[in-house]
DNA sequence: AGCACGCCGACT
DNA sequence: GTCGGCGTGCTC
């Protein structure tokens, strides 16, 4: 600490003064304590006594003076990392106000960071000293020339013996003797500097003129948010990243969220030949140091730009001026990660905390983006021409009733002639089914047992690749057997119903001289391995694709020229109501997959019910058409986004004290009537058992502007939960059966 | 979250 | 008697 800070101002703390301390402790309040030697500032990462323990904290505001003085004991320490500011404070509070969820708990997700509390990590560095030695060897040599050639600068140790091809002890006999100077140096180091004005790829006139939008809208520094939609392959990512130029040029800080960690590495490379060099990654596969450098150059400005998953939105910025939700429809965004949240919202909840700008950024937004950008609520600009010659593709149902298919075979004769088709004029083709695995379902012909996991209300799913079974629920496997389990009579299990493996088996049959990639999450053993495999693809390695829904997501492979969507139906099934959306948006994103470069592109959907509105959108392209029915038909049903929901999942090993708790519920609801919100169920959830855990599901319905999570709260607040229950709530549910 | 306290059942 | 199960309550 440089010299005695003056806290006579507000928010400053005198050593003795009392002082609030928020813990990540799951404590519902703040605690009482005295600021340390030295005193605190509001915001101060401190280390606190709690009980026999010390615990992590922030300095939340003056002391209460509610408790017993006698009692109150000191702040160990002020933590050695910029404090939170006042707009991290107020995001974290409102974000906890709108998912209804305990502020330890989100305060974790802002703590998250190795180390917070070490003091700055240092390492050894090597630079040219002033001495000579005594004898000069050859190995000696080299590493001075090493140094020479480099000017003043410093290297590690392994870096230095690397360059000079020496061993580490040359080095270091070389420091004994004076010639070579060993310093400490600061671990955690600011970022490469982004060079915001170096040139970007040239821009068409549509994409130039939606730059210029987005870039008057960073000039403004104000919080508003923006819903860009273009097509794939329209370019937007070109686009935004002239917002974070932008952006960038004002010296403010830029968040680019994703959400998926196998899109960083193409991504990181198109940003650093935009920029000049790379942004701070961050994810769930970086290193502790990566982590701890990133969490603080962000708050020390040492970081202009962050690429990260979803939980980077809780990083300390300083000053954040944009935020880029790409791919701002994928669900993915909503997930538990301690706190169920949905990352979109929440950018938009932290940007407008910031005034900051939100981008965010689809092909085919949410139906609940769309219908802000249509209340005014959202800029809105669109992209429409593809890059280069490029078009979409045409899009045919191939209606299944009319097709002569063989038991247990998917490929119908008329996308058998169009593979063969594009084969011989060697091009790639894409088969698209979103279920892994062999098949859904193994049977026992015998008996008619079907494989179900022990844990979960799921069928265990074959995985004749690994020879294991899989459930798709709570991911135990075990080995195939060969005997059915249950009646022991041997040969008779039978599979039933396609996964993308058995496509790929009868794929292979059709074309034996084919080269086949099969692409599923989990043939792979890690994001590099996949990511390999996927820029092997689009060089050509590969005549026929056959993938899971991990394809849709923006991989970009030039030759490929047709789609064949094995089953269009699958995400029709079912009585969710997002499920109409889902299933457009993923028949959309598939189909664009093909014909990105100068060929163009059909998509072919195998369909048995070509007539279903859905499929008949997404055929003729008609995607203003389709979100006005959804929208007509939601705001109907009262259901989001034109009402609001929370979804209440009750969990325990004892399904009738689950059941019970979600009976009680149910009934003492005056807390909900009293906004005119309604209750529905207990039912069972969607998955009723997972982990040995039964789950039941409440529904809360209530009009659009009404104060849910206040009532919520009310409602839930006499519970006392016993033994094992669980009690979780999800506020605008993805889905609501 | 931990950790202590305390109140019951099963054992050396 | 006393060891240990985990329900309840507290931590500034």
């Amino acid at each position: 600490m440089a010299g005695k800070r003056d806290h006579s101002g507000a928010g400053m703390f005198d050593e003795g003064d009392l002082v609030a301390v928020r813990s990540t402790q799951p404590l519902d309040r703040t605690l009482d304590y005295r600021a340390p030697q030295g005193g605190c500032v509001l915001g101060d990462f401190v280390e606190v006594p709690l009980g026999p323990r010390k615990v992590p904290g922030v300095i939340w505001g003056p002391g209460l003076g509610d408790f017993d003085r006698s009692k109150i004991r000191s702040v160990i320490r002020v933590l050695d990392v910029a404090p939170m500011r006042d707009e991290m404070r107020a995001f974290l509070t409102k974000a906890a106000d709108y998912t209804l969820t305990p502020m330890p708990a989100m305060l974790r997700l802002a703590m998250r960071a190795p180390g917070l509390g070490d003091p700055p990590s240092m390492r050894k560095i090597y630079r040219r000293g002033t001495g000579e030695p005594e004898r000069m060897t050859e190995a000696r040599r080299r590493v001075l020339d090493a140094l020479e050639s480099y000017g003043g600068l410093a290297f590690t140790l392994k870096e230095l013996a690397e360059m000079a091809g020496v061993t580490a002890s040359v080095v270091k006999g070389l420091v004994k003797h004076g010639a070579v100077r060993e310093e400490d140096s600061p671990r955690d180091l600011p970022f490469p500097v982004m060079d915001p004005a170096r040139p970007g790829k040239p821009l068409t006139e549509d994409q130039a003129t939606a730059a210029a939008v987005l870039r008057e809208h960073l000039r403004s520094r104000k919080y508003g948010t923006t819903l860009l939609k273009g097509v794939t392959g329209s370019g937007k990512t070109e686009v935004y990243l002239e917002a974070v130029a932008e952006c960038l040029t004002l010296g403010r800080q830029a968040l680019v969220l994703l959400p998926e960690i196998a899109l960083t590495a193409e991504f990181l490379t198109r940003v650093e030949a935009r920029f000049g060099a790379k942004p701070a990654e961050w994810h769930s596969g970086a290193t502790m140091t990566e982590r701890r450098r990133i969490w603080r150059m962000v708050g020390q400005g040492g970081a202009q730009l962050v690429v990260g998953a979803r939980s980077a939105l809780f990083l300390p910025f300083r000053d954040l001026g944009l935020i880029i939700v790409d791919e701002e429809h994928d669900t993915s965004y909503k997930q538990e990660d301690g706190v169920l949240y949905n990352a979109r919202d929440m950018a938009v909840l932290r940007a407008a905390m910031a005034g900051a700008r939100v981008v965010l950024a689809s092909a085919t937004p949410s139906l609940e983006s769309w219908a802000n950008a249509e209340a005014g609520k959202y800029d809105r600009l669109d992209l429409t021409a593809r890059f280069g010659d490029a078009v979409l593709p045409e899009m045919r149902a191939i209606d299944m009733r009319a097709e002569k298919l063989d038991p247990g075979t998917w490929i119908s004769p008329t996308l058998r002639g169009a593979v063969r088709a594009r084969m011989e004029a060697g091009e790639q083709a894409l088969l698209f089914l979103n279920r892994r695995g062999y098949a859904p379902v193994t049977i026992c012909r015998a008996c008619g047992y079907q494989f179900a996991c022990d844990h979960c209300d799921a069928r265990m799913v074959e995985h004749r690749f690994q020879k294991r079974l899989m459930c798709h629920q709570c991911g135990e496997t075990k080995p195939m057997p060969e005997a059915c389990p249950s009646c022991g009579v041997e040969g008779k299990l039978s599979p039933v119903g396609p996964g993308i493996e058995r496509l790929a088996e009868e794929t292979a049959a059709l074309f034996p001289e084919a080269r086949i990639a099969v692409l599923s999450s989990d043939l792979f053993a890690s994001a590099r391995a996949l990511k390999e495999k996927i820029v092997e693809i689009g060089a050509g390695g590969a005549d026929i694709i056959i993938g899971t829904q991990l394809v849709a997501k923006g991989h970009n492979f030039p030759k490929l020229t047709l789609v064949g969507v094995i089953d269009a139906d699958l995400g029709l099934q079912g009585s969710d109501l997002r499920a109409a959306e889902r299933t457009f948006q993923l028949m959309r994103q598939v189909a664009g997959r093909a014909g990105r470069a100068e060929r163009p592109g059909l998509a072919l959907l195998q369909t048995f019910q070509p007539e279903h509105p859905v499929i008949r959108a997404i055929l003729a392209g008609d995607e203003e058409g389709f979100w006005r029915a959804e929208a007509a038909e939601r705001q109907a049903a009262g259901v989001p986004p034109y009402g609001r929901m929370a979804g209440i999942i009750l969990s325990g090993t004892d399904a009738a004290a689950v059941f019970d708790l979600g009976t009680v519920l149910a009934r003492n609801d005056g807390a909900l009537r009293a906004i005119g919100a309604q209750v529905f169920g207990p039912a069972a959830a969607p998955i009723a058992r997972i982990r040995g855990r039964h789950r039941v599901r409440l529904l809360v319905k209530a009009a659009k502007g009404a104060p849910l999570q206040g009532a919520l709260a009310r409602w839930l607040a006499p519970l006392r939960l016993k033994g094992d229950l669980r009690l979780s709530v999800d506020i605008d549910p993805q889905s609501f059966l």
